[in-house]
DNA sequence: TCATCTTTTTCCGTATTATGGATATTATTC
DNA sequence: GAATAATATCCATAATACGGAAAAAGATGA
């Protein structure tokens, strides 16, 4: 084969592909599946498959298709923890800046996963458990994730977890969810408005760029998350995700 | 270098190798470090984690050291979703033939995680969010969990999640601990004898052999899930966590 | 039940890659 | 600023991974 320009281990980045591959599928795939979305011959696809069987990184199933293994897991949640070990000193500084709760959430297959947070210091603030999971369409970090997919993959995630309405100002239509997105795009920020809990408010923006779609968020209760506070936070918002943006692609690319 | 019996690709398994000592550090570690833990020269250790940089499962940080990259966490969720779909026929059928709850969990760091679970029929029953977090010390699949794992890494999990006493019956010091794991490892079972709920008992089984650390239980009120309750739970937990040993090593040795 | 088709798996000669010792570069420590 | 330690690069070559061809296994339909 032509020689490509000096970069990685040529079978690691294949056996990376496969597994994203694999993961875009749904989790599961037979060979032949895979072989339609990758050049690679079908030998080179099987070598590196029974590879990952072997380690754990892959299962067999018994009908012989292919899925993502168990060891990924615990590679995954250490992950998990150094993105929100990265994200604590800016969410630190958002609150000082801003004096309300930080969070920061990734996507997590049609929900949002919080990973990190730092609470506000007043004793009335927004305080969500890290590892609760929250809903794309009526949160703020939901919404910012949203915006930064094809609106193909933001209607099927949608359709697929449903869109239950926990207050009567949550979105409760696609068509509303759309026009809410188009004005995320153009401005760069999202409110979850009391969408999500009654009397909360909550300014997100997504993290450019990042190879696993993230936002980072600030709220508190409508008294204090106005507009005043919203022309405060947009640029703090900004600022935190742009580190969080070069801190991930450092010594990347 | 000798050539080893025909196996899988080198370079992957080295790859993966790297990746699970970085996870076993705590997800951050300096380019000598590694090299004190495996066999491979620096310059092959460099190459593959150059590699791993380049397509996002392994990050340099500022001080040159190396951590678990963001693209593992997309991964990671897959495999815990395939998971949980892989345990749950399991666990329906442990609810159709005990008509408790049902549930599976991951070690995750210090603590578990719930990924899996069909509810009883029954009107009162056990209900834990699907992603909720546990603790290790007073919960039957976390007991389970901590019976499989040597007591070194035992102590330092716990010593580092801590030994809240949320019940008067919870365990509450090192000692009592290692005597129920003592019990469990004799037994091959767990109780959670209302330690993290009062007036909920629950028995628990590790998942032998599995790559990350697992545990099924069965769990509902004290009135309901008594010691005739355990002698049906016991083999039935048994047969279900076998049936998962068995998927997982599937085609994998 | 068997033939046919599809998919998965294995074989193996060899082209190409990954290897690792030597060395260069950069960062840290004294 | 020198010494030391750690990271990064170079490059000749040994050994691996490659992929076309073929075999084996499973699915489908008559």
């Amino acid at each position: 084969m032509p020689a490509k320009p000096a970069g990685g281990v040529q079978s690691v980045e294949r056996a990376f592909d496969l597994l994203e591959l694999i993961a875009r599928a749904g989790g599961e795939v037979a060979l032949t599946e895979l072989a339609a979305e990758t050049p690679l011959p079908l030998p080179t696809i099987h070598r590196l498959l029974r590879t990952l069987v072997g380690i754990g990184y892959v299962r067999q199933l018994p009908n012989r298709r292919y899925a993502l293994g168990p060891r990924l897991i615990r590679l995954g949640e250490v992950a998990n923890r150094q993105l929100g070990a990265l994200a604590m000193p800016l969410l630190k500084d958002l609150v000082a800046n801003l004096g309300e709760t930080a969070n920061m959430a990734v996507l997590d297959g049609d929900m949002v996963t919080y990973l990190a947070q730092v609470p506000s210091p007043h004793a009335m603030r927004m305080f969500t458990e890290v590892g609760r999971q929250a809903n794309l369409h009526d949160s703020g970090v939901g919404k910012a994730i949203l915006s930064v997919l094809d609106d193909e993959r933001v209607t099927r995630l949608v359709k697929q977890a449903g869109m239950p309405t926990p207050t009567p100002k949550s979105i409760g239509t696609l068509d509303d969810l759309f026009a809410d997105l188009a004005r995320i795009r153009k401005d760069g920020y999202a409110i979850d408005d009391e969408e999500q809990e009654t009397g909360v408010r909550c300014f997100a923006m997504a993290v450019p760029g990042a190879p696993t779609p993230m936002a980072l968020s600030i709220s508190g209760p409508v008294s204090r998350v106005d507009e005043g506070f919203r022309d405060r936070a947009v640029p703090e918002l900004r600022k935190a995700t742009d580190a969080i943006a070069a801190a991930l692609t450092l010594a990347g690319d």
